[in-house]
DNA sequence: GCCAACGTTGGC
DNA sequence: GCCAACGTTGGC
């Protein structure tokens, strides 16, 4: 059988909650990425397989960027937080039989040379339809093209676009 | 802290 | 099924 065609994915922290250094510094060396609560990204937890690259992005920061490179190691499976009366992200609508909420297992692959500010990556044209740029966006995890994540991983080995040229 | 964007809820 | 109200996210 074919392999399936590698996906790409983006994947948002509030660095002061879980950062992308707790991640490279976790002893497991992998993360739950628990507590989605959303359909949308829920579909696209479903859709990630092992190997899958991971852009990690620190929102909700003085500077929003894309920091690091993670990947897939575990597929999605059923997230308890959703069980617990006593987690902020409780759902009494999912039970354990036919569960409404999962989660997927990341690990740290390498920080990028430069983290990538969202208001750089705002700026460049190959970027146009990216999600992550898109106002309001709200999904902590999203899908973004081969040529996208391409794009972002090679900018991060040029020089910053220097303060006098914005 | 403000506010725009967006998803969800619930009255009708 | 529509849509106003509300809560949350997240950039600024």
């Amino acid at each position: 059988m074919a392999a399936r065609q590698r996906r790409y994915w983006v994947m948002k922290s509030e660095p002061d909650v879980y950062s992308f250094e707790d991640l490279q510094n976790d002893p497991e060396g992998h993360e739950h990425w628990d507590g989605v609560r959303n359909y949308q990204a829920r579909n696209f937890l479903c859709s990630q397989r092992v190997g899958d690259p991971v852009l990690f992005y620190h929102s909700n920061t003085d500077v929003p960027a894309v920091v690091g490179i993670a990947k897939v190691v575990r597929e999605a499976y059923p997230d308890p937080t959703a069980f617990d009366p006593n987690d902020n992200h409780f759902d009494p609508r999912s039970n354990p039989d036919s569960p409404t909420w999962f989660m997927t297992d990341i690990a740290a692959v390498r920080p990028l040379e430069r983290s990538l500010p969202l208001r750089e990556l705002q700026q460049r044209p190959e970027l146009d339809g990216l999600a992550l740029i898109r106002k309001g966006n709200r999904l902590s995890v999203m899908e973004i093209s081969k040529a996208h994540y391409d794009f972002i991983v090679s900018l991060a080995r040029k020089k910053p676009p220097s303060p006098s040229s914005r």
